[in-house]
DNA sequence: GGTATCTTATTGTCCGACAATCCGACAAGC
DNA sequence: GCTTGTCGGATTGTCGGACAATAAGATACC
C-alpha cells in the first residue's frame, strides 16, 4: 500500500550526487576532484562522511588517482576495474567453464564480424603482431595463454564497439586458468590455435564478417574440445586465483 | 628498469582481506560480518579506516544488508548491481544504440539456444507468463517495455547459465529508453515484438535450439529497423537517465 | 504463542589532531 | 637549459574520542 520510505546516509547521497555530475558530464574524465576538505565544506559534513562516499565511487572506478598521486581524478571504468568485478560476481554466481565457454561461444563470432567490418589499418596491424607473438613463442606457458587473451583483446579493439571490449576482458579472464592447462596437456593446442587465429586474422583483413565469424565459432569449438582431451570437467567451477587484484587501483 | 613500490593503505588492506575472505567462500553468503569495533580491533585499526573498507565492498555488491537493517550481511553481486556498474561504464565509454544492438544480436540468439536446451517447465511457465502479459498490454508504454526486458530476462533465466544472466541485465537496461521511442512511433512494433516472442517460446517449448536462435537473430534485426522506422540515430549514445540506482542498496 | 517494553549494542556522524608525503616553487650546480 | 637539492604548504591517511538515533536482543506481559 505504501512504498517503504528511504532515509539515505549521508555517505550515499554524496557519493550519488558526485556520480551523477560525472555521469552528466559536468565533470570530466581526468578532471581533478576538489580536496576532501573543500568537498567536506561544500555538502556540509565532515570529512570522514566524505571518504566513505570516495572510497565507493573509487572502487566503481569512477575515481581514481595517478600513480602515486594523492589527489582524485575522475576516470571512467576500465577494462580491468570492470573485468575485475565481473569476474569476481561470475565466481560467486559459481559460473562454471561450460558456461564461460558457452559465452565465449555466443560473443566472439559477433565481434570478430564486427572487427572485420571496421578494423583501421592500424588495428589490424596490432592484431597480426599479436599472432605473431604467439606463434613464434615456444614454451611459456604463461605467456602463451596471455598472448591468446591478448588476441582477443586486440580483435575486441579492432571491432570499435566498447560494450565488447568491456564485455571480453571478463570472460577471458575467466577463460586463462583452463586455457593454460590445455596449452599444457594438449599437445595439438598450439598449432590448432595459431591456424585459427591465422585464419580470422585472415578474414578480418579482408574486411571479411562471415567468414571471420565462421572460423571464430569453430575455434572456440575448438576450446570446448580441448577441455575434454585435457580432462577438465565442463562442471569445474570457475575460481578467482590470487590473482583477484584490487580494482581501480594499480 | 624498477618497479613502482606499492605501499597499500590500509583501508585498502582491510577491504582486500574481507574480500579474500569471501571470494574463498569462509564467509558464506548470508552470514552477518562482525561489528565495526569488532573488526577494527581484529585488524588492529580504527573504525573509521574499517569503515572506508566496508563502503568499497558495499559498492562491489559482496556486502549489503537487509531492508532497513543495521548489520552488514555477506551478499553476492546481484543482477542489478552488476547491471548498474556495467551499464554506467558502457554510457561513460559512449557507447551508441548500435554497439549495443550489436551486442545484443550477437549474445541474444546464444541465450535463446541455452534457454530451448536447458530450460526447466518451471522457467518454461515464467516465460510464457511473460509473453502473455506482454501481448495483454495496450497501451502503458513503460509497463510494455518493461515486459519486454522481462521476457529477455526470463529467457537468460530459462539458460540456466549465471554468465548470460549477468550480461544480460546491463544491455537491456540500455536498451529500455530507445525501445520505449520504438513502441511509441512504429506502429506494428507490438505485434512483430509479440509474433517473434512466440514463434521463439514455441521452440525452447519444443527444446529446438537451432529455431529458437533463429528467431531471435530475426527478432534482435527487428529493432534495427525499429529504430530506423523510429528515427532514432545509430550513432545515438546511451545515457544514463535519472534511474542510476545505487548499486548494492535498494 | 504472540506482543509490548526495556536495555544494550551498533551504526552514522561529528570534531579535532598529527604524521607522512606529495606538490609546486625556488635556488644551485653542471 | 636541464637536472638536482631544498623547503613550506597543502592534502591525504589514520587515529582517538564522542554522541544521537535506532536496530537487535532480552524480558516481562497477556
Amino acid at each position: 500500500m505504501f512504498e517503504a520510505l528511504r532515509y539515505a546516509p549521508a555517505y550515499l547521497r554524496v557519493s550519488e550526487a558526485i556520480r551523477a555530475r560525472i555521469l552528466s558530464r559536468e565533470l570530466l574524465e581526468g578532471q581533478a576532484l576538489p580536496t576532501e576538505t573543500e568537498l567536506a565544506r561544500q555538502f556540509e559534513v565532515n570529512r570522514s562522511t566524505v571518504r566513505e562516499a570516495l572510497r565507493k565511487l573509487e572502487s566503481n572506478g569512477l575515481l581514481g588517482r595517478r600513480r602515486g598521486g594523492k589527489r582524485l581524478f575522475v576516470t571512467r571504468p576500465t577494462r580491468e576495474s570492470v573485468g575485475g568485478g565481473l569476474s569476481q560476481a561470475f565466481a560467486l554466481h559459481r559460473a562454471r567453464v561450460v558456461d564461460v565457454w558457452e559465452a565465449l561461444q555466443a560473443v566472439q563470432p559477433g565481434i570478430a564480424a564486427a572487427a572485420a567490418e571496421r578494423r583501421s589499418s592500424a588495428a589490424l596491424e596490432l592484431l597480426e603482431a599479436t599472432v605473431e607473438r604467439f606463434a613464434a613463442r615456444k614454451g611459456e606457458r604463461e605467456l602463451a595463454v596471455g598472448d591468446v587473451a591478448g588476441f582477443f583483446d586486440a580483435l575486441g579493439e579492432a571491432g570499435a564497439n566498447p560494450v565488447f571490449t568491456l564485455l571480453n576482458e571478463p570472460l577471458l579472464r575467466l577463460l586463462k586458468p583452463s586455457l593454460a592447462v590445455i596449452i599444457d596437456r594438449v599437445p595439438q593446442a598450439r598449432s590448432r590455435i595459431e591456424s585459427a587465429q591465422k585464419q580470422i586474422v585472415a578474414a578480418v583483413r579482408a574486411r571479411d564478417a562471415r567468414t571471420a565469424a565462421e572460423w571464430m565459432t569453430r575455434h572456440v569449438r575448438d576450446f570446448r574440445r580441448g577441455y575434454e582431451v585435457a580432462g577438465i570437467p565442463l562442471s569445474t567451477e570457475v575460481g578467482e586465483e590470487l590473482d583477484a587484484a584490487v580494482p581501480g587501483f594499480s
